[in-house]
DNA sequence: TGAGTGACTTGACACTGTGTCAATTGACAC
DNA sequence: GTGTCAATTGACACAGTGTCAAGTCACTCA
C-alpha cells in the first residue's frame, strides 16, 4: 500500500481493512504507526537481499569502479524503498523514533558513501579540494532521497537517467582527472 | 518563531498568543495556516530585496561566474528563508496549497539554474555529457533545501562551506575542463 | 468436561491541532 | 445615536492516533 500510494495517505484504519482484521487487532502487532512503518522499512530491506546487492561495489578492484558501482546498486535500491521511506520521513516532523529510525537508515546508506571515497583516497584518486570526510558528506548528501524523488517526480528522469548523471557528477567532482 | 525553531512546533496559537491576539482573530487575517505560511514565506523574500541580491549573477559576464555568483547568492539566501519555508514544506505532505506555493517557490530558484546552464551553454563551456536541460535539472536538485539542510544541520557545515564545496561540485560537474 | 489461554472483536473515549460558528464588546465615524 | 469594524469568548466539528474494557471464539491440557 505505501508503494502505491508512494507512502501518503495510508492510515491505520486502512491497513487494518486491507489485512482484513480491526484497527486495534493492529496494535496488538506493532505498538504505534511508527513501530510498523520502521518494521516495514527493515523487512522491505531484508527482502531485497541488500547484502547481495552490495556484493558488487565491495568487490570493486578500484575506487572509481567502487563509487561508479555503489551509486548504481543505490540507484536500483531507492525505488525498491521508497513507499515505505517515504512514508517514515515524512513521520520525521512529528515523531521523533521515525526521525532516529531514518537517520539510522541514512547513516548505514553514508557507510557505503565513505567506503568509495576511502578507496579513492587510498588510491591517490580523490580529487583535489576535498578531504575525505567532506567529499564523504557530499556525497552522501547527493545519494539522499529527496534527490531522487525530485529528479524522478518532478523532472521525470528513469532510474537509468539517475545512474548515468549521478555518475557523471560524483566522478567529475570526486575523481581525479576524470 | 518560525526561524528560532527551524520551522517546527509553531501553532496557529502560538502565534496568536505571540502576537497577543487571540486564535480567531489569527483567522481573521490569514483564512488557514496554510496561507498564513504562504504569506510569511513571500514577506520574506520581499524584506530581503532578492532583486538586489540576485543583481551580481545576472551581470555576470560569463556563464562560469554566473554560476559562481548564483550559487554564492543561494547559498546566502536559504538560512534567511530557512524557517518559514521548512515550514511550508512540512505542510506539503497534508496540504496541496502549500505543496503548489513551495514548489512555485523553487520553479523560480529553478529560472536561476537555467539561466546559469544557458549562459555556460551560449560560452561553449557546458561540460560534456549533459544536455542544457538534463544540467538545468541536475543543478536545480543539488540547490534544494534538503541538500542544505543535511549538509549544515547534519553535517556541520557553516554557510561558506556550503558555498566553497558546491562552487567546486558545480563547476567541475557542469564547466567544461573546470 | 471444563478451565485456561491467546488472538481477536466491538465500541467508547482521550488527545491534539485545525478550522467554523454565534453571540458579544468596545471604539470610532458620520 | 446608529452603523460598522476589529476583536473577543466559548463551543463545536473533524481527522487520525492511541488507549481501555468487556466480550467472543477456538484450541489445549488435565
Amino acid at each position: 500500500m505505501l508503494e502505491e500510494r508512494g507512502g501518503k495517505g495510508v492510515r491505520m484504519g486502512d491497513i487494518a481493512k486491507e489485512t482484513g482484521i480491526s484497527r486495534q487487532a493492529v496494535y496488538l502487532h506493532f505498538s504505534s504507526r511508527t513501530e510498523l512503518l520502521i518494521a516495514t522499512v527493515l523487512y522491505t530491506g531484508d527482502q531485497l537481499d541488500v547484502e547481495a546487492r552490495l556484493a558488487p561495489s565491495r568487490a570493486a578492484s578500484s575506487g572509481v569502479e567502487r563509487l561508479r558501482l555503489y551509486i548504481e546498486f543505490w540507484g536500483n535500491f531507492i525505488p525498491d524503498i521508497y513507499g515505505a521511506g517515504k512514508a517514515l520521513m515524512m513521520a520525521q516532523d512529528t515523531d521523533e523514533a521515525a526521525a532516529a529510525a531514518w537517520q539510522d537508515r541514512m547513516l548505514a546508506m553514508k557507510d557505503g558513501c565513505r567506503a568509495a571515497i576511502e578507496a579513492l583516497d587510498d588510491d591517490g584518486t580523490l580529487a583535489s579540494g576535498w578531504t575525505p570526510k567532506k567529499a564523504i558528506e557530499a556525497l552522501w548528501t547527493m545519494l539522499l532521497v529527496p534527490n531522487w524523488e525530485n529528479l524522478t517526480n518532478e523532472c521525470g528522469w528513469s532510474t537509468e537517467e539517475y545512474i548515468r548523471y549521478l555518475h557523471l557528477i560524483a566522478e567529475r567532482a570526486f575523481v581525479k582527472d576524470a
